[in-house]
DNA sequence: CTAGACATGTAACGCGTTACATGATTAT
DNA sequence: ATAATCATGTAACGCGTTACATGTCTAG
């Protein structure tokens, strides 16, 4: 449970919502907008043998009619509590800097899992971090800008608008928490 | 020249503003916020070597009054080359779909080095890859968005959130240019 | 004198990439 | 027939992470 990869915790992820094999997580990787993620095969079954060796999921082959094997993968009821755990793990500054990513996917599957309450927490923390964290870029902007060119200052000012779109997008998802409550 | 990683480029970028040694590199990459890249020892030593292997920096031991050694590193003309190309290369539908990070630091030292014609140029390419992309993240999101519980939804915004705008930071960052010029 | 910054490296390890390999089933 | 899709894997390689190792110089 120390240092996993963030594709092992997407495919753990998306075997909480069904059982599937390897190849129906392929395809979905694939074919999903926001996949920031492999969908090759040399990644993610070494990735579906980890987490089976870790004992965070199960395969079974499905008997059918046909000769074509497959194997279809569903979460252990260890694999259940390291996926929580992981998700609800506090939110650190670090993560806010270079990990928005893997925050994104924690998030991904809250209301499957820890359900809607521990999502608005998840959301309140994260505006918390970065309601600390963008003044620090715009002030680093603001000191440094004058020595940098235009395309230097005009890559920095992105992060920043990345930052700060988070940020709004952060404040209406938990309006429409609010709402649906 | 054919399959280089992220922080190789971003140290020769650095070295084309001015000669730097290693530990320089480190400083600047722990100390920018937008640094997505490593600053251990242990990657930015072994990627100065393989840029010093394929001749696009050039070592340089600093004769000082002290005893304590310091390298710093220039592009060499090859490396000068290399970079530009990288730069100036064509802006495919998967750099804006899965590369994102390596677009911006294309852009990062595009007027140090390419001049800001090319900059605006990649900017207009930006714009156009982003105007045919986006509308696919908005159609997906409206037929499978019953589908999703709302954590999953959210998540999916986000990226669309982010898309949106760094394609409203480019139609902003090209009126800087015209502005400028 | 000693803690901390300066400065450069190496080694084990994990994981993603690319390419390859194999075979079954369905559609043309 | 044969191409495409279904389906599962393996192996070489590159690179970042973490941790370790070594030594110098400066400030308190």
């Amino acid at each position: 449970m120390k240092k996993d990869s963030l594709l092992g915790y997407a495919l753990l992820g998306l075997l909480h919502q069904k059982p599937r094999s390897g190849y129906d997580l392929r395809k979905i990787l694939a074919g999903t907008p926001m996949g920031t993620f492999s969908d090759s095969p040399g990644a993610i079954y070494p990735a579906l043998q980890r987490l089976e060796h870790q004992e965070f999921v199960r395969g079974q082959i499905l008997e059918s009619s046909s000769l074509r094997r497959r194997r279809v993968f569903r979460p252990t009821v260890s694999g259940k509590r390291a996926f929580k755990a992981w998700q609800t793990k506090p939110i650190s500054s670090a993560d806010v800097i270079h990990g928005m990513d893997e925050l994104m996917l924690r998030f991904s599957f809250m209301d499957e899992t820890v359900g809607s309450a521990a999502a608005r927490e998840f959301l309140r923390a994260l505006v918390r971090e970065l309601r600390s964290y963008i003044p620090v870029v715009r002030q680093f902007l603001k000191t440094n800008s004058r020595a940098m060119p235009l395309s230097g200052r005009l890559a920095l000012e992105s992060g920043l608008h990345s930052y700060e779109a988070v940020f709004r997008w952060a404040g209406t998802a938990l309006r429409k928490y609010k709402r649906k409550k």
